[in-house]
DNA sequence: CTACATTCGGGTAATTAGGGTT
DNA sequence: TTTGTCCTAATTACCCGAATGT
């Protein structure tokens, strides 16, 4: 597997999660992801860190319409499920 | 692969099903449509999979009203069919 | 050096999530 | 069973001026 640690500029990373650049500088400030500041101060992000977000919990199981039994399983959180700090 | 398809937001989804947003969340929820989360917990939906639902009721028929019959029975799927998109 | 696009900051609306109810 | 609406809280989007990167 290629460690890819390619750079994303904000604007690269908010574009592929359909989100506003800001938004993308909260994540890093709120410590969900990890960045890379440069000297003067902006923010680079892993581009390995960030497709393992964006396939995080995306298209897994997939199957379904077969009864509609009501699964109350255990919370199977596939992945490396970033701890959710919120959760009110 | 990458996918590389538009994202959309619940209130996209949303208004282009002529629902509410909640609805969307509803169906996402229950597994009916593939849905990512941002790290700050909101979904996007993919693009193609949501046209896909609009424009995939034509090539199955399926006589199939409103539930009047509660008596779900082995054979009871209440879908258009399994839309799975899921081709790795 | 200038020119342009992007990304800093903060601050304030709009949207979304989740639960419960009709 | 599915959908719509109520609420609160969290997240996100757009506003500005100033700084940074190419």
């Amino acid at each position: 597997m290629d460690t890819g640690d390619r750079l994303l500029t904000p604007g690269e990373v908010a574009a592929l999660f359909r989100v506003d650049p800001k938004t993308v500088t909260r994540w890093a400030a709120a410590g969900r992801i990890g960045s890379i500041r440069t000297p003067g101060g902006h923010r680079r992000f892993r581009e390995s860190e960030v497709r393992a977000l964006l396939e995080g919990e995306g298209m897994l199981e997939e199957g379904e319409e077969m009864g509609k039994s009501r699964n109350m399983g255990p919370t199977a959180s596939t992945g490396p499920g970033p701890a959710n700090a919120g959760m009110y």
